[in-house]
DNA sequence: TTGACATATTCCCATATCGGCATATAATGG
DNA sequence: CCATTATATGCCGATATGGGAATATGTCAA
């Protein structure tokens, strides 16, 4: 056995800092290809090759348009990802550390 | 060029499944390496290794105490992937939908 | 010191990945 | 049909990765 797949998730999808770019272009509005390969600077191939990895865990869709594809977001599959991380927001998050102090306060009146 | 490094960030530490495991694990409470091996049923190589890339990202630190080293979470690192994630939430968040239509209405109205 | 325990590191393999280049496919305009 | 435009796919090379096995390192206990 050897290495997992790790396309195969939105985890990994979007690791990728250019998935993510792309994926931020598209929050502005539906793109046809070569939208995003100017904005972006990417080469053609590559921009189809991620935009492929976005299609297969769902980030995206396409709708065929003439001769051009318009891609579109589709955030669903990032609730997970967000889900997972806020669990841990209490790490980071004044907020919770101010909690943490008065809920320990608490404990300490028992 | 070829390949990025992809174990660099907080954003790819984390795509990896066994690495969530392991800091699910440490939330709650930090941890020796070895109730790590025993909880999650990894080769002990394997947790080393992968502690590794999580300490180099930041996520958890060590602590020796004796001839064990304790593991305890950071969460930091985890805030610019919620940053970034929640700002898709409109996407699959039926309270945003509801939002979206009266903002519609809003601007129809104008 | 010696031996047992706890953890990290190294070497190796199979494979997944990203990016470049060339090419295939598809739709349109003339 | 042909040329052009738009996009996807295939192949290749370099390298990163996860996991296994063996081994190194480090610490304590007797």
């Amino acid at each position: 056995m050897a290495r997992a797949a790790t396309t195969a998730d939105a985890f990994n999808a979007v690791a990728e800092p250019r998935r993510r770019q792309i994926l931020d272009v598209l929050a502005g509005g539906e793109r046809p290809v070569n939208d995003l390969v100017v904005e972006l600077g990417l080469a053609q191939p590559l921009v189809s090759k991620h935009l492929r990895v976005l299609r297969e865990v769902g980030l995206v869709e396409v709708r065929d348009e003439g001769r051009q594809r318009i891609y579109r977001l589709d955030g669903h599959p990032l609730k997970p990802i967000h889900d997972w991380v806020k669990s841990y927001e209490r790490s980071w998050s004044k907020r919770f550390d101010r909690l943490d102090v008065v809920l320990d306060e608490l404990k300490q009146k028992e």
